[in-house]
RNA sequence: GGAGAGAUGGCAGAGCGGUCGAUUGCGGCAGUCUUGAAAACUGUUGACUGUAAUAGGUCCGGGGGUUCGAAUCCCUCUCUCUCCGCCA
């Protein structure tokens, strides 16, 4: 959610950046200005009396405690008289911000400077590339057909036992999926980051605070009865782990990282993207999540890109960095870094981390605050990536590594699977 | 699931219809003392909103009600604790 300063002070940057954006309601942006500055005239007035009849009030206090019963009376009927047009006001002031917490809610982050301009995923930004191709001989085959041919994974069973997208990992299969979040985890604890453990599903509050609701609902299970949301990713928990919360300045940046699964519904998907594991209802992830200083928080997602670049690098997977143009980001993101690793079988890009800084886009709806040295609150910026998302990177790692004689496993992972190579 | 108790400022914990945004302790910050630190002593210390600045307004788990006036009374929801039941 926009800050409400912001429209008042920098209207112009807000247009700008919700065109780049591709957001098309632009209107409501006067909408929300006018609104703000009626709702605050009202705001004065309601004040005004609030402090008469408080006043009243304590007056009518100290007449009746020295036993002034006429006095009090008298200031009675005045209280009285009023409060009908206070109840008033307090409706309309009520309705008022209402209405204008509903506009601004839906209104996207705006986007950073640096974001390039563009509607389609095509206009993405290559930043950079890494890693060798492989070359695979002609009777290479898509993950899918590995997963059956060395019994790692059984889609059929996820049908019989939950439905499709529920695959079931089994024998080496499960194995190398542990040894990936083991990895993974490992990996971003050397590098400071605090590991946690959190809920797999979450209230409405916390649903709300990372943008999941009210604009997403449909793509996360809930629980009805219980009014629960199963977590689309570790970034809902974790960073509402801050929720309502001052931190001293000098304790930035936090630094977290948890494993979680992640469900969608991923409602609409169909056709050739969704087979075997490049899209699934439920799969693991690896989550950073980073709660930073507004003056630093670029500084730590380079960082943040640099980091989950350097674990692709271990994993020996060829892949490229983009960076998203503005009709292409999330709602709730400034500046996205997508990361692709290439699956040489269906010889595709597949994107299997992204890295975004949101700004306080999310602090202000979660109130993920900090004190600075003058001891004023101020929003802190929230960032998050994925390090990593488990599926496509084992798509890649099996399709790339397959060898006459096996799967070879990379190096940085053998000791977490405990061989080097499926067979 | 049943019965009972509770939710107050960073933490602990008073207040139970009027001058309470809230006694006190701890913690934090500043100072005195000290070569420095500790101890002791003194002062200070909630958030949000709002104004040109003062002022004003709101907040005692959330929502609603009673009253001239609610942290205090009533209703409701959520959560926590204790006991019982169930159970990995």
């Amino acid at each position: 959610m926009l800050p409400i300063q912001l429209f008042r002070q920098e209207k112009e940057l807000v247009l700008a950046g919700l065109k780049k954006k591709n957001f098309k309601e632009i209107e409501l942006v006067d909408k929300i200005v006018l609104l703000d500055e009626q709702r605050r005239a009202l705001q004065v007035e309601n004040d005004k009396l609030a402090a008469v009849l408080n006043t009243a009030a304590k007056n009518i206090g100290i007449h009746m405690s020295k036993g002034e019963k006429q006095e009090a009376d008298t200031l009675k009927e005045m209280v009285t008289l009023h409060k009908e047009q206070a109840k008033d006001i307090a409706q309309r002031l009520s309705a008022m911000e209402t209405e204008a917490q509903d506009m601004i809610i839906r209104l996207p982050n705006l986007p950073h400077s640096s974001v390039p301009f563009g509607k389609t995923p095509e206009e993405n930004e290559i930043v950079r590339a890494g890693g060798t191709m492989p070359e695979l001989g002609a009777h290479n085959m898509p993950h899918w057909e590995l997963a059956v041919k060395y019994g790692l994974i059984d889609f059929e069973l996820g049908n019989k036992i939950t439905g499709s997208g529920f695959p079931v990992f089994m024998g080496q299969g499960s194995k190398l999926q542990r040894a990936l979040i083991q990895y993974f985890l490992n990996f971003n604890i050397d590098a400071g980051f605090k590991e946690y453990s959190p809920a797999f599903m979450v209230n409405e509050a916390s649903a709300y605070g990372t943008g999941q609701l009210p604009d997403k609902e449909g793509q996360m299970y809930h629980v009805t009865e219980d009014n629960l949301f199963l977590i689309p990713t570790a970034e809902v928990p974790v960073t509402n782990i801050y929720r309502d919360t001052i931190t001293p300045e000098q304790e930035l940046p936090i630094k977290m990282t948890a494993y979680s699964p992640c469900f969608r519904r991923e409602a609409g998907s169909y056709g050739k993207d969704v087979r075997g594991l490049n899209r699934v209802h439920q799969f693991d992830k690896v989550e950073i999540v980073q709660i930073a200083h507004p003056a630093k928080s670029y500084e730590m997602l380079e960082e943040m890109v640099v980091h989950v670049e350097k674990l692709l690098q271990s994993l020996e997977l060829p892949y490229r960095i983009l960076r998203l143009c503005g009709g292409d980001m999330s709602f709730t993101s400034s500046l996205t870094y997508d990361f692709e690793v290439y699956s040489a079988a269906q010889e595709r890009w597949l994107e299997v981390s992204s890295v975004s800084n949101f700004e306080n886009f999310q602090a202000n709806r979660m109130k993920i605050r900090f004190r600075d040295g003058n001891g004023k609150t101020q929003m802190a910026h929230t960032l998050n990536g994925s390090s990593l998302a488990l599926p496509r990177i084992m798509a890649c790692l099996l399709e790339n590594n397959q060898k006459a004689e096996g799967i070879h496993i990379p190096f940085a992972l053998q000791a977490y699977f405990g061989k080097n190579m499926i067979n």
